[in-house]
DNA sequence: CGAATTAGGAACCGATCAGTCAACAATCTG
DNA sequence: CAGATTGTTGACTGATCGGTTCCTAATTCG
């Protein structure tokens, strides 16, 4: 009961996200959000408790969505190389198409190493990454895909820590030439 | 002239180099500075400034001195291959020693990727990593320590791409196994 | 010495920070 | 309808932000 609420939880997050993103927690201010949002302050503290709470929000929503979007792409690939291999050129897409941006979880894992919570997600996340490529690579050694005596855990370690490279270089404005040939090197692990 | 200073600039630099790798440029206040450094407001901004200028410097410190120890490491080896593996896994010590600092370079690229002069200077060390590296490899091709066929270049910025990644995972707390895993894996990449 | 020059320092500046509050509005239950 | 409950709003808070100003202190040069 009481007074419904007029604007969408979801949405409002959403775009929290794309703030804290872009722009990272301490560049933004309760000012840029209640401006991007559309709500008034009071309404933002009612519905989140405080920017850092919301800032919990966004980045447990950007880490649902990329881990969902990575473990459905190795899942549902047919031969695991070429989807692993697509899955770092798109990441190296992003970068140049918007190079400020980068990737959240990168961003709140160097800005944000002093505060616990963050850490814990960041971390948590890291592990799904891991998961899902060990899986898919697993499944690639079983069927004969990479040779027998690959460790899929060991590999999905150092593509997990490569992958996080490839995001500060692109925020560090290597070009596609650069990222590309990375991508193709770091594959080579595989062979 | 006039009245001479009382504090080193140098060791000034060094502090607020220390401040920044640890808590960021928009987390560190002109009073934290004014604090750390010992000086006055007045005399920070009348020897450096302003905040951004002062971050510039340190920022410039940290490259030069992590750049030239790369390649001095590099150009002393009586041996590529296990000079670049100590190279590595001394970052990884590092990261495990202090995982909130981490590398100041990830930190300004992540948290400065709207500001021109930081993507420069992040930029242009990358790039002088990539040529120690480049230039070590290429010695390692033509002594027969590595095999001809491997592109030195091409190597150097996997290499560059690979040891940022290793920086990031150490801010996410993976713990020695998994780093040092991830840099043997790294190393395969040579063979 | 005295003029010129530069550093040191504390008080001060307007702006902005994250967060609170009280009055009002809209809904549900009875 | 009345009362309870919850959301909305914008003014307001004290603190802190990065930066400036102005006066004093220390030095060099003539």
């Amino acid at each position: 009961m009481g007074r419904p609420r007029t604007f969408d939880i979801d949405t409002a997050v959403e775009r929290a996200m794309e703030l804290f993103w872009r722009q990272g927690f301490e560049a933004t201010s309760t000012e840029d959000l209640v401006e991007s949002l559309g709500i008034a302050r009071g309404s933002l503290y009612k519905a989140f408790g405080s920017k850092e709470q919301l800032y919990a929000l966004a980045l447990r929503r950007y880490c649902e969505r990329h881990a969902v979007g990575l473990v459905e792409v190795l899942d549902q690939a047919e031969q695991v190389r070429p989807a692993i291999r697509a899955v770092l050129l798109e990441l190296v897409e992003a970068d140049l198409a918007d190079p400020e941006r980068g990737c959240l979880l990168v961003n709140a894992a160097t800005e944000r190493s002093a505060h616990p919570n963050t850490v814990q997600q960041v971390s948590r996340t890291m592990g799904q990454v891991e998961s899902a490529l060990a899986g898919a690579l697993e499944r690639a050694r079983v069927r004969g895909e990479i040779a027998a005596d690959k460790e899929a855990r060991e590999l999905a370690q150092f593509l997990t820590t490569f992958l996080q490279g490839l995001r500060v270089m692109g925020k560090a404005r290597a070009d596609r030439a650069f990222l590309d040939n990375a991508v193709e090197v770091a594959m080579g692990v595989l062979d």
